[in-house]
DNA sequence: GTCTAGCGTTGCGCATTACGCAACGAATAA
DNA sequence: TTATTCGTTGCGTAATGCGCAACGCTAGAC
């Protein structure tokens, strides 16, 4: 049989009937529901193939059946292993108390995000005391451009790259999205010199937040936290103290995965 | 080579590389960190086959490795996967029928809540059978002190901040509240112990409930289920069954959120 | 009510595919 | 230095997963 399309660079080995359980997992998650035959035509295999990759999934808890001779969905077996992964990612351990600190302080919604492909994903995420519950982000990937998360990942980048990152992906949110280069990278100039971005309806409208890096022992930016909440209640006073708690969480956050803040600006070579 | 131990009962296909794949992603689940000869032992297999699974898991962003040539752990691929499957799974429509099926076994009404803001939030509720039907509790908040359910939420947070938000209500509704911080602390305690709550005449004079946690994944307590009652008709064995079926739903919707009961005491190495 | 169309499911036999083997290069320890 | 152990890769084989076709079932059309 020919290649199976993928064509990936070399590097790695791969084994057909995992990478293609990993694709039935993946229409799963752009689906929510498929049945067998559909999964086949997208998979571009006979249906017998796509029912023994699911079943073999099924068995193992990461695909539910809805009722018998049903659809198909993601079980819960993935969450189990989700929990896993972040229960193991030092980051989101050594975060998970000080955002919870910096939510109860601000009383907003607090998220943790990395960068992930060429997008922001969110990998942890506190809610707000407010009754409004925010939706939950975690497992999403936001286009950089849009969120102050966004922004501060893109400020560890040369001017160069992250003009890429967005030229390829210039989408617009609401009028307040940032649409012009000149202006993202005059944004991000100030970014790195203030330590914090924002964004201000650019993503939704209403929807305000600020975001502070987190660095690792060498100095990169491995992570940004941010506070989101209401444009209405993100105004002038409290958003100022929102910035300067999510600065020091984040900070704080550096300290413990070992990054020394500099001296002063006396220091660097 | 001999079966792979599972022998699970006949019914569903497997594959076998995607059934050895999903068990690479548990044994990184369990371990945290591996090395392909380490996974290979586990998975009584050749160290190139383990490979060949953790490589083909690593192109697909499951499974990442720490370093070149360096030990595996599981990827943020999963969480995306993951949050796909949360979005479908929220706590109300997941309940929903667990909770409905408590209210026609007990007969009494079943509440939903969860914290908001130092209160407890009714979320959901489905009225029982008897005649005499509740107060719709849906959209109010609760003092904590005051009701099976918010010493359940109660319960999830140290003493220290419990205390904290109780503290700032000192409010009494009959003669039954809980007054003394002293005597809700115990209480607090055995909660956690026993995984219930009681609160008879607390809040209304006769009216009795018990409550339960649901946990997430992450094993954080998420919510809180209820059944709720006249108080002359929540005693003695009634009341003892209402306790059981409660707990019992509270964990089945646990389950159904990624939580895995603790194995037991006997656990490996 | 009957018939058709489409679904998820299963046995079969072939060849594609994934396996074990052995050797390689690099890193760590002695 | 040497020796051991790690992750990684080419190769030949046969085990394994694939496509095919047929089955039972449900649902909709007529």
């Amino acid at each position: 049989m020919s290649n199976s399309g993928a064509g990936q660079s070399a590097g790695a080995s791969t084994v057909q009937s995992v990478d293609r359980a990993v694709s039935v997992l993946e229409i799963l998650a752009h689906a929510g529901e498929c049945g067998v035959t559909e999964i086949a035509g997208e998979l571009g295999v006979h249906k017998s193939t796509a029912f023994r990759l699911v079943s073999a999934l099924e068995r193992r808890g990461l695909v539910e059946q809805h009722a018998e001779r049903g659809k198909y969905r993601l079980g819960v077996g993935l969450i189990r292993l989700a929990a896993a992964t972040t229960a193991r990612l030092d980051l989101v351990q050594e975060s998970r108390g000080l955002c919870r600190a910096l939510a109860v302080q601000t009383g907003e919604t607090v998220n943790l995000t990395v960068l992930s492909d060429d997008a922001a994903l969110y990998v942890d995420q506190v809610a707000g005391s407010s009754a409004l519950q925010p939706h939950n982000w975690v497992g999403q990937r936001i286009p950089l451009h849009a969120t102050s998360n966004g922004k501060v990942l893109l400020s560890a980048m040369p001017d160069a790259d992250a003009a890429q990152v967005v030229g390829r992906r210039p989408r617009t949110f609401t009028d307040n999205t940032v649409a012009s280069l000149a202006v993202l990278t005059a944004q991000l100039a100030e970014v790195r010199a203030t330590g914090y971005a924002v964004a201000v309806d650019e993503l939704e409208v209403g929807l305000t937040a600020v975001a502070a890096a987190v660095r690792n022992a060498h100095g990169d930016v491995v992570a940004s936290i941010s506070v989101s909440g209401p444009t209405f209640r993100l105004t002038g006073e409290r958003l100022g103290s929102a910035i300067t708690a999510t600065r020091e969480t984040a900070g704080e956050v550096s300290r413990r995965l070992g990054w020394r803040p500099p001296l002063d600006r006396a220091l660097d070579g």
